[in-house]
DNA sequence: AATCCAATCAACCGCGGTGTC
DNA sequence: AGACACCGCGGTTGATTGGAT
């Protein structure tokens, strides 16, 4: 594929946008619309490519931006909004009115990640207690065994760290370490969350397909596939594969004491 | 007051997806 | 079917700002 040669190759401006620049694309806007960015700055009248119009005019022209300071609300949403998808700014800032995907972006890499690195140094060094303390009472016949698969690392909420567990090593795990676990690791996830969130992505009712198998349960949220095949490594491979027909979000219930296997579809 | 440095954020770049011919 | 054009997205860059020294 050709791709047409950038802004500065055609003798266009690029770099920060004056306010007369400003003025002429948001009444060209309007009073026309955009229908096609890549012909509207010639018909404005102005000297920049369509990509550039379309990202001013996206990031910081639209009426119905918000500005201004984040609110603890709406960070706590991103946070939690990214556990689900991932980097999928747009995803997100669709569930934020008024705020952009360039805006939430830079404010996950600037605030948002450190503040979460903090806490998760907090939790994992009590959860790396918890696991340490699972393996010593290994030996004791009364507690029970789980799988912990590679798959299972791989699907837990970017919250959840178990990394100090090697791939396919069982571990031992007691209901009221789970209990302790979960308190720890599963972020509270309000009803209306999800369903605007999940369900909107999947078209599915993810809570109706839920496999409860007791009452001692350790939830992990993980995307199944229709297949065999399953679970991704990262966000990247699961958004990949949400794509390429992974079709149901599932919480999936590890009951204390049974050796795991996931169901086919 | 001058300089340095880190944080912030607007803007750019390049890629993938999709529509059209 | 494939070449092309366009759009939208996520990653990255670089100018600006503000605090520390």
């Amino acid at each position: 594929m050709v791709r047409a040669p950038c802004c500065e190759k055609m003798g266009l401006k690029r770099g920060p946008w004056s306010l007369e620049e400003d003025q002429i694309l948001t009444s060209y806007i309007q009073k026309h619309g955009h229908g096609n960015w890549r012909a509207l700055p010639k018909l404005a009248g102005l000297l920049r490519c369509g990509k550039s119009c379309r990202l001013r005019w996206i990031n910081y022209l639209r009426p119905d931006i918000k500005r201004g300071n984040f609110t603890n609300e709406e960070e706590e949403n991103i946070i939690k909004l990214h556990e689900m998808l991932g980097n999928r700014w747009s995803a997100i800032a669709a569930k934020l009115p008024g705020r952009t995907d360039n805006e939430i972006k830079n404010v996950w890499h600037t605030h948002l990640k450190k503040k979460l690195l903090k806490t998760n140094q907090t939790n994992s060094e009590a959860k790396k207690k918890v696991i340490t303390k699972q393996k010593i009472k290994r030996s004791d016949s009364n507690s029970s065994t789980i799988t912990q698969s590679e798959s299972a690392s791989a699907c837990t909420t970017s919250s959840s760290d178990f990394s100090s567990v090697t791939v396919g090593e069982k571990i031992e795990v007691k209901s009221e370490d789970i209990e302790s676990m979960e308190e720890e690791t599963m972020p509270e996830i309000d009803e209306s969350f999800w369903t605007e969130a999940a369900l909107d992505e999947t078209s599915t009712d993810m809570k109706s397909s839920s496999l409860n198998i007791s009452n001692e349960i350790m939830p992990l949220q993980c995307p199944l596939s229709n297949s065999n095949e399953i679970f991704p490594q990262n966000h990247d491979d699961y958004n990949s594969n949400l794509d390429d027909g992974m079709d149901f979000w599932y919480d999936i219930f590890i009951r204390t004491g049974d050796q795991i296997e996931l169901p086919e579809f």
